[in-house]
DNA sequence: CTGGGTGCAAACCCTTTGCAATTCG
DNA sequence: CGAATTGCAAAGGGTTTGCACCCAG
């Protein structure tokens, strides 16, 4: 069942351009701030590119994909799982995790039968910075 | 700054009828959805309306929001805070509170110095019913 | 009456897709 | 060389908006 055969992914320079660009930052990008960050830096590709890999790579499970209103904001994956911190304001984002929270979500799915779950958390805030605006 | 006048929300035929039915489930569903049942029911409305009438009661805090990959998905908003359990298959919902999340996020987002503390918490799974498939 | 509300359709935004040209291996 | 990958532009899905008409107060 499902037969996973590796994707023969070819080492073009538009992946690396992106896959570098991601390995920069630590934050999280949309599609469209890739694409032009890229393009301001002379690297020339598609939107349909970048959407392409993009989607290549969350797939094969080497970005972490959020949904910011409507919007695929990508980011690199850490190799841990953890959630983030961000301040509505200024939009700094701080990486948080909790095992307490993983265990919970565990058993509070367990209760209700449910199986192979997963779950988004996101806390948003006013960081120290913004807090005297 | 920001004179917050009351909106003059007249009470049309439309609101009505969307928060009557609204009122009758505790189901998240799009806009789309809603607007289908209307139809169904004979209510004629279009699609705008229904928009229009979802954001300005979310904006009043009457609804609340959800982001289902890329949809927006309303419910009647509860008085309590809680959380959802959604079957990624079908889409049944459960409803799930947890003091200890809440108290990990205000513990969190204090360590870090943020205040004004709020977060969005989803989890998604497959229900018994599902699983079998 | 009169201004907010509504409907329609066009506009928008983000994302995906078809297909020919290109490029990696 | 041959298959995977790219680019372009058109198509798609969800949501918003301009504008003329309509109805609640």
């Amino acid at each position: 069942m499902a037969e996973r055969s590796t994707p023969p992914q070819r080492s073009t320079r538009q992946r690396r351009a992106l896959t570098a660009l991601l390995g920069e930052t630590d934050d999280f990008h949309s599609a469209q701030e890739l694409h032009e960050i890229l393009r301001s830096r002379g690297e020339t590709m598609g939107m349909a590119t970048v959407y392409r890999l993009l989607n290549a790579m969350a797939d094969a499970g080497d970005l972490d994909v959020l949904n910011h209103s409507g919007e695929a904001i990508y980011r690199r994956c850490s190799t841990e799982h953890h959630h983030h911190l961000v301040c509505r304001q200024c939009g700094r984002t701080v990486e948080v995790s909790g095992p307490a929270v993983e265990r919970w979500t565990q058993s509070i799915a367990g209760e209700h039968g449910f199986s192979d779950v997963s779950h988004t958390l996101e806390l948003f805030g006013l960081c120290p910075a913004c807090q005297g605006s």
